[in-house]
DNA sequence: ATGTATTTGTGCAAATTTGCACTTATGCTT
DNA sequence: AAGCATAAGTGCAAATTTGCACAAATACAT
């Protein structure tokens, strides 16, 4: 044990670890390694212990890993053994393709409002919701108490929206435009641009 | 200059350079610094020009970089100053989305086919497209030397997909389904699960 | 022309991350 | 009961990544 911060780069692999083994779970295994579990996943088997390790003593030496217990543990870790209600800023074609998809709530999320500002958007459906009028953004994530944002509206909205997720008090924010947003440190921020994973791979090609 | 391989983490941040930098294009300003992408992206500048000085001086001391010949050296060397055809595999929301979204032509690629193996899908129309049939993926993609794919089928059919995509010579895949895939050492796959990064932020919220 | 303010490219050291390889523990077979 | 195979947890070394800090170069003001 040490007092010291675990490393983000860790914490971003038990995400990916937790997802393996539910889907382990899902094909009725009980129990796995290391090895198992980084021949899935591309990691090797030394740093899968090593990243588990730094939170507790999790597995039984010379069997494995028991797959459920260790699920709660990551849940538990990632504060996922709870619902989290979110809110999705922008009804387009993205932001609807998230509001139907229907992985979120399995894995610890939920969404409970969507906004956009486009009048013509306003007051019809996206998915099971109804959009909502991003004017009002600010009042209705402080009422709600909602803590984290999914961001799916044009790059050049995506700051000033941002500032308002703030303001609502958002401590994360998953961004789908393709820009780098300016947030205070204590907020959390992620990106998803697929052109980027798409020109790292390219550098690759002839 | 060195022979060595350049290292895949510093490959992965040119296309984040690459974007901010258009982005300043579009501003019209004409040189920056190190200092001022780094602040843009929230990166040390040193980081940046050593990462830059991998690949060539691009860079004039006392006065910084040229945007447009920095975007031009970046695309060059990412291969994205071609057009990349590209296979989405998926027409449900999410490959509707994909198809839809306008962001693709100007940074490198270009979709061309649009696949589904749902028979109420193919022959409709996804964005500009018309949706193909999977099962006729192979020989397609090999007659329209493709290869750059992305995959937006629900995960239980990814693996299957992406074995056919290998076998039609597909070298780059850009996986949406929440699942790692097997793939040949020699073709680059990268994925985007919007769950593991709101998992990797909910870990820092009590 | 000279001096000053910038900013690059880089050598080197610090910090971080990874992985080898070993000890310890467990279960199973004989 | 003993021996063997398996696999976790970990100390330590190797490898990788980051960043400090400085020389060299450039632009601009005086």
């Amino acid at each position: 044990m040490c007092a010291a911060a675990i490393p983000d780069i860790i914490i971003g692999r038990l995400p990916l670890y937790l997802r393996a083994l539910s889907k382990m779970a899902t094909e009725d295994k009980e129990i796995t390694s290391s090895q198992e579990l980084g021949a899935r996943l591309g990691i090797s088997s030394a740093q899968i212990r090593k990243d588990l390790s730094q939170f507790g003593e999790f597995g039984k030496q010379g069997t494995g890993y028991n797959i459920v217990f260790l699920i709660d543990q990551l849940r538990r870790i990632l504060h996922v053994n709870q619902i989290w209600d979110v809110a999705l800023i922008g009804a387009g074609d993205l932001g609807k393709a998230i509001a139907n998809y229907g992985g979120f709530l399995n894995r610890g999320f939920q969404i409970v409002a969507v906004y956009d500002n486009d009048p013509h958007k306003v007051g019809q459906p996206a998915g099971k919701y109804i959009v909502r009028a991003t004017r009002n953004i600010v009042d209705e994530i402080i009422t709600k108490k909602i803590r984290v944002a999914m961001l799916a509206v044009p790059a050049s909205e995506a700051q000033g929206i941002a500032d308002q997720l703030v303001k609502a008090g958002i401590r994360a924010i998953l961004c789908y435009a393709p820009t780098s947003l300016k947030v205070p440190e204590d907020v959390r921020i992620q990106y998803i641009d697929p052109v980027l994973h798409l020109q790292r791979m390219t550098y690759y090609m002839p």
